[in-house]
RNA sequence: GGGCGUAUAGCUCAGCUGGCUAGAGCGCCACGUUGACAUCGUGGAGGUCGCAGGUUCAAGUCCUGCUACGCCCACCA
């Protein structure tokens, strides 16, 4: 028998703990079970990216909870872990690690080594792209370790032999799958089309990761001359996109420029004759009610642009500097192109943001107005702030520049992709209207390519003409077999390597996937779909999906995206969104903001347990304030339980009861009262947590097993000090242990290590019960053969009788144990026989004299259930 | 500009379909214990439930408007 310890030694014990469930392998996932016995998390996969966050222990925590419960329902968990390494903020990271930068045209060079050691100065390396992703492979894996290691210490109770990342081999191999897929049902395609692109880390991005920034700028009100004679004034931020001015536009109903349209406008400095013509997009309220269109200012000039037959005017290049153009020809026409030229000239090769400068200095110099008339310029440029799009991890506006992208068909199905949402239950509710309203809002189709290297490739080739430019109209797509495929290195079906890039032979398509279309796919992932039909119907939908709620519009919609186009059907029946670590001053956390508390020095000073309790109280969807105070009381919990169970199982040891003893061994009113509250506590804290509601499950087994200590407890001590086994000493032993373990079993979620710890001393049995994590969750069945009908009255007043004599004694300011030597108690009948029935109980726990006592009915005190009189004796 | 959410003791939070003389824990003060308890117990101080209307016999709880904060979204003139 184990001895039981005098202290919790929260460390050793959490070491020594997650040592034990990852050997007994409690955790694992059982492929043989069937689905409907078996619960799916859908654990997202964070991106490894260095840092490990509060907000991570945080919302992790959450799932884990719902997991444990899950499990001790005698549920099949499938709970895999998986890593976010590829895509951008790896590559952003190694960059920065290793000085380097991809070179794709750079060949592959075995002997090279990334080196930690440069400075800032140190010239940055250009390596080949093989070379890069093996750098970036490096640093995945140093990160990837240490998330594990925190998550394992977190006691997260997941399957780690089911762990993947999603550039890992199997990975690839699903994204692929799932592009061909789609494009084996038509909804894929590529197009060269003006798209949104970051100029810094050149690539494209898609709607859902580009974010609005309240940004400063100029207005600059310019005049532009109208052919034949006459001028206006339009309005701009972007003077700097004046030579690619396509047209002017005014709204149809306005009659300032019903006049002007049809009509041709001269623009300043580079004399580029445009219609004036209406369109619906314009305000008369904004501005001086016209605007130029160019290509491109906004995703208003693209949408105009592509119903419109007038050319294409790219100015702007696409590492964010102004392209050399050449004046006199179409499209940069000119009434005068030697001067538009010298204009031009003055910004080919400057950044936008210079451009911008130098442009308004020319129109503001006179001589630029309309018909050669004063400057073009009016007054001076005002300040304004303006929302300017950025992509989310960018640090410059982005710009949109035609390029050849991948895009998934998501505008067509919006009606479809919002019936799929109401199919799914958001915890809380509320948050599907962030989901719906993202639907709504769509207004592009997903691109899902971006012109950078550590990433998932595209499984395409491309014919080479004979004129030596490839096809993009006629793509070769790789085998299923052949999947993984990397085409810039395997060949399409029937071509050899020779072929590549020469004319008649083929080229492969050098981008990779946005790294939401690979975990867009965490449940197809996880269920081999596509590889193993009977395994993807085993996982397929998955129960719930955890996630925080600025993703909604990322993960959750992808993911609902993929497996409606794949299958018809919803990833998972629940989502949980959690809500964000706010700090004292009500700030979200983040590292920008350097208020972030690193993980491992809180579980250091707090414990886990400590720690998961701080991160149970908060339920899904509220943000929830750092808050010290909240550890300590965790802790405290701990210790709490620790000590109880310490008392409960000496009392068993010194009586010689190892084994669980019969219901009906519980025989006094005031166990049987116990019993009954508790059967009440079981069903608040099961309902609880059936609608995901940990928080409320957490609150009503910490509140009840206080009250087991301090009330209960005490008051049955006299009856298990008893040295004689007696009918009364056994059933207040059985109701100690059936109480305990019941208090356990409910707490085990939240706090798994002290209770894993005080369980094994005592109640742990053979096989899957040796953890209380697989131990079964308490039902009412348990209490099946207790006497239960007299219901909690009993206790209630016992309660409160023993406050009362303990309230007398600390007015005195006595001790506790001071006698009582005469007790005066009125109240109603029935609760006079309640408390008839626990006399003895209450008698022996406030050192009462029996003689002393007057128990009867009659009025009680105003609001009280008795009329209670104490008085104390003589020691 | 639109939408969602939150506003309850000094702090962190409970208060479900309206009945509250508004609760818990922490913190604070006083006392008592320390033979389950690096503690625990008892008692105390502390709230016009963001503001203003309304519905109702009755509103922290429902309705309307407003304010503050947070978040999400928005065609950058």
């Amino acid at each position: 028998m184990t001895e039981i310890p005098k202290k919790f030694d929260h460390a050793e014990a959490e070491a020594r703990w997650a040592e034990t469930w990852e050997t007994s392998g409690i955790h694992r996932w059982d492929e043989s079970r069937g689905r409907d016995e078996t619960f799916v998390v859908d654990t997202p996969p964070p991106t490894v990216s260095g840092s490990l966050h509060v907000g991570h222990v945080f919302s992790y925590t959450h799932q884990d909870l719902v997991a444990r419960y899950q499990r001790m329902l005698g549920k099949n968990i499938a709970y895999p872990m998986g890593w976010d390494d590829n895509g951008l903020p790896t590559e952003r990271r190694v960059q920065n690690i290793f000085g380097i930068r991809c070179d794709p045209s750079l060949p592959y060079d075995p002997d090279w080594k990334p080196r930690r050691d440069k400075g800032k100065k140190d010239p940055i390396e250009e390596v080949s792209r093989r070379n890069f992703i093996e750098a970036c492979s490096i640093i995945t894996e140093e990160d990837e370790k240490a998330f594990e290691e925190l998550w394992r210490r977190l006691g997260l109770s997941l399957d780690w032999s089911r762990t993947y990342a999603t550039i890992d081999e199997h990975c690839r191999k699903i994204s692929q799958l799932s592009f061909l897929d789609l494009v084996a049902k038509g909804q894929v395609y590529n197009t060269e089309s003006p798209t949104m692109w970051d100029v810094d880390f050149q690539t494209a991005v898609a709607q859902a990761e580009v974010e609005d920034r309240d940004r400063p700028g100029l207005m600059h009100d310019v005049r532009f001359a109208v052919k034949g004679g006459g001028e206006f004034t339009i309005s701009t931020t972007r003077p700097e996109l004046l030579p690619a001015c396509i047209a002017v536009v005014a709204h149809p109903d306005d009659a300032r420029f019903k006049p002007l349209f049809g009509k041709t406008a001269i623009t300043p400095l580079f004399g580029a004759e445009v219609p004036i013509l209406a369109a619906s997009h314009a305000d008369p309220e904004k501005g001086t009610g016209i605007l130029m269109v160019c290509t491109f200012g906004d995703a208003n000039d693209v949408d105009w642009w592509k119903q419109s037959d007038l050319p294409l005017k790219q100015v702007i290049g696409m590492d964010g500097k102004m392209v050399p153009v050449h004046f006199g020809a179409a499209p940069f026409a000119s009434i005068d192109p030697a001067e538009a030229q010298r204009h031009y000239d003055e910004i080919a090769g400057l950044w936008t943001k210079q451009a911008k400068t130098r442009i308004a200095e020319k129109l503001g110099e006179d001589g630029s107005g309309p018909h050669g008339e004063g400057a073009a310029l009016v007054g001076e440029p005002k300040t304004l702030d303006h929302p300017v799009k950025y992509y989310e991890k960018g640090d410059r506006p982005l710009e949109f520049v035609p390029t050849r992208q991948w895009f998934v068909k998501i505008l067509e199905h919006k009606a479809a992709l919002l019936e799929q949402g109401k199919k799914i239950v958001w915890h809380p509710h509320y948050m599907r209207t962030r989901f719906d309203h993202w639907v709504e809002g769509l207004n592009q189709d997903w691109c899902i390519s971006r012109q950078r290297y550590f990433g998932v490739p595209f499984p395409v080739w491309y014919p080479v003409r004979e004129n030596g430019l490839p096809d993009f109209s006629k793509p070769i797509y790789a085998g299923a077999d052949q999947l993984p495929v990397d085409p810039m290195s395997a060949l399409p079906a029937g071509f050899s390597e020779a072929q590549r890039g020469k004319p008649g032979g083929f080229i492969g398509d050098p981008d990779v996937m946005d790294t939401w279309a690979t975990s867009s796919l965490t449940p197809q992932i996880m269920s081999h779909w596509g590889l193993d039909e009977a395994r993807h119907r085993k996982l397929f939908p998955m129960d719930v999906r955890p996630q925080s709620h600025e993703i909604i519009r990322t993960w959750a919609f992808y993911t609902i995206v993929k497996a409606w186009m794949h299958e018809r059907e919803i990833p998972w029946k629940h989502v949980l969104i959690s809500g964000w670590i706010l700090d004292p001053d009500r700030k979200k956390m983040s590292k920008s903001k350097g208020n972030v508390v690193t993980p491992g020095h809180l579980l250091d000073q707090h414990s886990v347990d400590g720690v998961r309790y701080w991160a149970a109280r908060a339920r899904l969807g509220a943000d929830t304030a750092f808050d010290e105070t909240v550890f300590k009381v965790g802790k405290r919990l701990a210790t709490k339980i620790f000590n109880a169970s310490r008392f409960v199982f000496s009392q068993l040891d010194r009586a010689g009861v190892a084994e669980a003893m019969p219901g009906a061994e519980i025989s006094a009113t005031l166990d049987q009262a116990m019993i009954a509250r508790l059967r009440s506590v079981v069903k608040q804290a099961t309902e609880a947590f059936e609608r995901f509601d940990y928080a409320a499950a957490l609150q009503t087994a910490e509140e009840s097993f206080w009250q087991f200590c301090d009330h209960y407890v005490e008051l049955v001590k006299g009856r298990s000090y008893a040295d004689e086994d007696s009918p009364a000493r056994r059933s207040a032993l059985a109701a100690l242990r059936l109480g305990l373990s019941v208090h356990l079993r409910l707490l085990a979620p939240f706090l798994p290590y002290v209770s894993e710890e005080v369980w094994s001393w005592r109640l742990a049995g053979e096989g899957r019960l040796a953890s209380i994590h697989t131990s079964p969750w308490p039902t009412a069945a348990e209490f099946a053969d207790v006497a239960t009908e007299i219901g909690a009255a009993a206790l209630v007043a016992a309660v409160e009788v023993t406050s009362k004599i303990r309230g007398a004694k600390s007015d005195a300011q006595k001790s506790l144990r001071w006698p009582v030597s005469a007790l005066v108690v009125r109240g109603a009948e029935d609760d006079v026989a309640a408390l008839r029935a626990v006399l003895a109980d209450v008698l022996e726990a406030g050192h009462v004299a029996a003689e002393g006592v007057d128990l009867a009915a009659g009025a009680p005190s105003e609001g009280e259930r008795f009329a209670i009189t104490v008085t104390l004796g003589e020691e």
